[in-house]
DNA sequence: AAGATAGAGGACAACATCGTTTCTTATTTA
DNA sequence: TAAATAAGAAACGATGTTGTCCTCTATCTT
């Protein structure tokens, strides 16, 4: 009757006002990227996930059938997930990337970016899922990254060659290994790479 | 009896002479690396390590009392773990740097090597086995690639304030990177890692 | 106010996995 | 050759996890 908190994990729900349709999506896409960036996708299942959003099993089998379908949902929500990805005008390169990866190092210290690593670091075991999050996910936002070096190109601050998905996967992918290292990644962290790695790399 | 091969799993054994010592513990180290590539260390078990060697639990049982253990153990071994780091001197920073990432790229291809990554992306879960992986395992490797640094410095072919263990582990987070997203490394793009990134980060 | 819908939570059996133990026998040592 | 040692394999009970189903009732709809 009343949702009731377990002792290991973090209460989630005292009250006992039973929620429903998006509000309770949202509570459930939560507690799905909390649980998957805390863990792994294998250990990633209903049972765990449903206590957690102060819920029954039977909401999430009603709603999803299998634990991919339902984490593709939460990382594609506008809201619980990494929905839009945002655009940066600065003006400049510097500035952009700035944002950019300033933004990115700190959704890495949410949940909702967490929960990305599991996922793309064991890419051969759910080759299926990977994909549609590589594509639905991760590529709208390494779109704006070279957006923004391909108008440097334009502006004549960065060469033309230099501009490419290879080059603008370097800033991201420092950044991932420095929060994987360390647990998090500051603002001066990321401005050492962008001033020292990616503006002489992009440099003309 | 005779050691059978299961159907799901690669046929490990099929003659009937029973080793013992040395040999076996290669045998085991072997299929404690390649299971651990495979999956993670949370799914690791001395149930699914057995049969993958060919033999029965309670060998294991009788030689380590935990998967960690074992783990730490196969990594440590000279032959079937990551044993002692190779020491380039060709003489240039450029060459030094390219023999030791290259080899590691290479490393990456293999099952030892594939094993790091289920241990080094979820760090916050063991931190006990993360330390003694990263002080017993990584860090003899990655002091190589400072020395190479550090000897550049003196030759006057780096800058000093940029010869750090930050700048260091650079190319080793980007080779990492690279076999996560696309499977493997080509010899070609650790060198264009080396020419593109590193060696412009370190000139004076 | 009465009926319909769906959330909350527990119970269930089927199934997998765990570390331990036992037994047989190949191989080594004396 | 005989005794000692340890490998290989199977069986054990205990424990945890799976997806489904069932009951109860808060909330929405009419």
């Amino acid at each position: 009757m009343t949702a009731s908190s377990s002792a290991s994990t973090p209460p989630t729900r005292t009250v006992t006002t039973r929620r429903r349709g998006t509000e309770l999506s949202q509570a459930i896409y939560r507690a799905t990227l909390e649980e998957l960036a805390a863990t792994s996708f294998e250990e990633l299942s209903f049972e765990k996930i449903a206590p957690k959003a102060g819920t029954g099993k039977s909401v999430l089998y009603r709603r999803w059938s299998t634990t991919a379908e339902l984490v593709l949902a939460a990382l594609k929500d506008h809201e619980a997930g990494l929905g839009k990805p945002l655009i940066p005008d600065t003006g400049t390169l510097r500035g952009d990337l700035l944002v950019l990866l300033i933004a990115f190092a700190r959704v890495l210290d949410e949940p909702r970016g967490r929960a990305l690593r599991p996922l793309l670091t064991q890419r051969p075991r759910h080759p299926e899922l990977f994909a549609q999050v590589m594509d639905q996910v991760v590529l709208p936002h390494q779109a704006v990254l070279l957006d923004c070096m391909r108008t440097a190109v334009e502006r004549g601050q960065a060469s033309p060659e230099r501009a490419t998905a290879r080059t603008a996967a370097i800033g991201p992918r420092l950044i991932v290994a420095e929060s994987i290292d360390r647990g998090t990644v500051t603002d001066s962290e990321v401005e050492a790479v962008v001033d020292l790695v990616i503006l002489p790399l992009l440099a003309r």
